[in-house]
DNA sequence: AATGTTTACAACCGCAGTTCG
DNA sequence: GCGAACTGCGGTTGTAAACAT
């Protein structure tokens, strides 16, 4: 028996995704939505698995992305929720907006696992964490945070509120414009969507709309547009394979 | 300038959890 | 309740850019 593999990897492409690509994925997502990654790699014409192309949009592509990189603060309250939830990076990302746990995973292996190891090994006095998932049980039994309740009762990081990103509206309207290489300013919204010629299913002033509208309310949440995404309508999967 | 090494990050792999028929 | 399909997560690898020699 045994489960099927995710996609049949004869004929797909593997590796660095290509501008077209990453158009393709996107002009399709944004006209869309997503409902079944199965389905968008064929859907978008891409020789591409949906495993792929989901990881490609969740980690690179979605508009809600913060990039850029990481201030002392937000590493600080990187540190600390690390030692607290261990290698549990997607919950480390669900209290920073605009992050994703690939990034923060990437960013702790570079960059602060090795601070804290020219710092010595137990820089908070306090044992570095659930490593290897031993305390996690033990965690989860009494001592461990319950994330969502924590995001419920704080839905405003500390990072975010401690943040400044010397940002005004107006600021915000030339990074919308900024290439990807920008990113290093701290923020960069559509860090990818800026750079693709889009088709005629979203213009990029109404991509705009919602990037203003973020911007001057201060969230990097940008829940109309994500909501907008999610649905799939007009899309027939009777006739799919 | 050429070559080797390191760094940072994108992408892949495989497993676990969830959903659905 | 069971198994297949699908999604999400964390560990690991690949690779391009940056840096050193």
């Amino acid at each position: 028996m045994g489960r099927r593999p995710c996609c049949d990897k004869v004929g797909l492409k593997r590796g660095t995704w290509s501008v077209e690509e990453d158009q393709k994925l996107t002009n399709f997502i944004l006209c869309n939505g997503i409902k079944c990654w199965r389905h968008v790699p064929k859907l978008a014409g891409l020789l591409r698995c949906g495993k792929s192309c989901r990881l490609r949009w969740m980690n690179y592509l979605r508009p809600d992305l913060k990039r850029g990189a990481f201030s002392e603060a937000e590493e600080d309250q990187l540190v600390e929720l690390h030692s607290r939830l261990g290698n549990r990076w997607s919950k480390i990302a669900a209290f920073f907006p605009g992050r994703t746990d690939n990034e923060i995973k990437n960013h702790w292996n570079t960059r602060i696992k090795k601070k804290l190891n020219l710092l010595g090994p137990d820089p908070q006095g306090g044992e570095p964490p659930i490593e290897q998932g031993e305390n996690r049980d033990a965690e989860e039994g009494g001592g461990d945070i319950d994330v969502d309740q924590k995001l419920a009762e704080n839905p405003v990081s500390k990072v975010e509120t401690r943040l400044d990103h010397g940002h005004s509206c107006s600021d915000h309207n030339t990074s919308t414009k900024a290439s990807r290489e920008d990113s290093d300013a701290g923020w960069s919204t559509f860090p990818s969507l800026t750079d693709l010629q889009f088709d005629s299913c979203l213009s990029r002033s109404s991509m705009e709309k919602y990037v203003l509208q973020e911007d001057c309310s201060g969230s990097y949440w940008i829940d109309d547009y994500v909501d907008s995404l999610l649905s799939w309508d007009g899309i027939n999967f009777n006739n799919l394979e």
